[in-house]
DNA sequence: ATATTTACTTACCAATCGGTACATTAATTA
DNA sequence: TAATTAATGTACCGATTGGTAAGTAAATAT
């Protein structure tokens, strides 16, 4: 609709492709974190001056926030897909598996950056550690409501604590990204979802 | 021997213990990080001025080494007599319950130094990001030594992939630091231990 | 008492941090 | 062609970063 072509707008074109300076963006966030990244790589990684950046995205809070999100819709977009699976096995199974994937990819920064955004840090960064904070509590959540289906559906026993299995496969979720950053391969993670499937009740 | 009443040292005699600054900068480090640990913090919370700071300890990544030993040694040094348990299951079980009491404690920061110091972190802080993995590796190995050690005892079984097992019990240590962190309690993480050992061969 | 040694305090350094004022360039509208 | 609009490039802002030079204070040795 308001697309480039289609507006005719009055002033100077934009020299910045906005989806394309977006997702540079996230991948400097995804790699070296809030923190670790400083408007300066983000100009050149982004190809825009400091005035543009903040002209079109705010300012660097403004920014991340934007990088996360579309983190979500995008590499990150399977979690969606994996709790939509038949079985709670399932789920779990192609949750971690295409987790290990994500995270060990060789295009595509090491680790989960909804972990490693912001997991410690300054004050000054504190709202977007609580952010993220809130991200990864939404995304146990929405396992947590899955094992209560399960249940609900004598897919999960009738006693099993779905809170303290979502946790569970929250943790090793996070532990993966942990080693993922830390140089561990593909392979090496696979081998331990298979124990953690092994163990699978 | 050395001590500052036997020695009787020429100069000015020092106003700060030196033993309880590094305590101090420990705190510190371990609560915020690396790069979110500013040396205005460090000289605040060590009640040192910054060039005394530098005479004692040296610059701010000599001092990160030094607190981080402190942290090996102190509040983390449960994991060296957690692998000395008898069994390969007690190992873990003594090792992930004394580590939830320990990141999850009311005195001390949330979540683990050695995984958040420098999880993610700018480029002039990757000599301590590799530091730090370089422990989280040796964690690792050691791991792997017991539970190789246990196979040879038949505590755990022949075709027991041990480099796996030690991978997957340091992915649970990680993802219950980043939970740490994150807010969860003591009774949230020990539940989802109990959930782990359940499953433990 | 003087010299020496050591640590402290103050003040400062260049570099970088996130953020912005201002003038210029390139497009459309009149 | 002149006016308007929007995005650009440059140059700057105060604050903070890690790190240090230089002078002062407090102890011991001569």
């Amino acid at each position: 609709m308001n697309s480039a072509q289609n507006a005719k707008r009055r002033g100077r074109p934009p020299a910045f492709n906005h989806d394309d300076a977006l997702e540079k963006a996230m991948q400097a966030f995804w790699e070296h974190g809030y923190e670790g990244t400083s408007m300066a790589v983000l100009m050149e990684t982004m190809g825009m001056n400091k005035p543009s950046i903040y002209a079109a995205f705010g300012n660097k809070e403004a920014l991340f926030r934007k990088a996360l999100q579309k983190y979500v819709s995008g590499p990150s977009a399977f979690v969606k897909d994996a709790v939509s699976e038949p079985t709670a096995r399932q789920v779990v199974s192609v949750l971690l598996t295409k987790a290990v994937e994500l995270l060990t990819a060789q295009n595509t920064p090491r680790g989960c950056m909804i972990v490693q955004g912001a997991l410690s840090c300054g004050p000054e960064s504190e709202h977007i550690q609580q952010e993220l904070i809130c991200y990864r509590s939404n995304f146990e959540g929405s396992l947590k409501e899955r094992f209560d289906l399960a249940k609900a559906n004598s897919d999960l026993p009738k006693d099993a604590n779905t809170a303290t299995l979502a946790k569970y496969v929250a943790i090793i979720h996070q532990g993966i990204s942990v080693q993922a950053t830390s140089g561990a391969t593909k392979n090496d993670l696979m081998a331990v979802i298979d124990v953690v499937m092994k163990n699978w009740q």
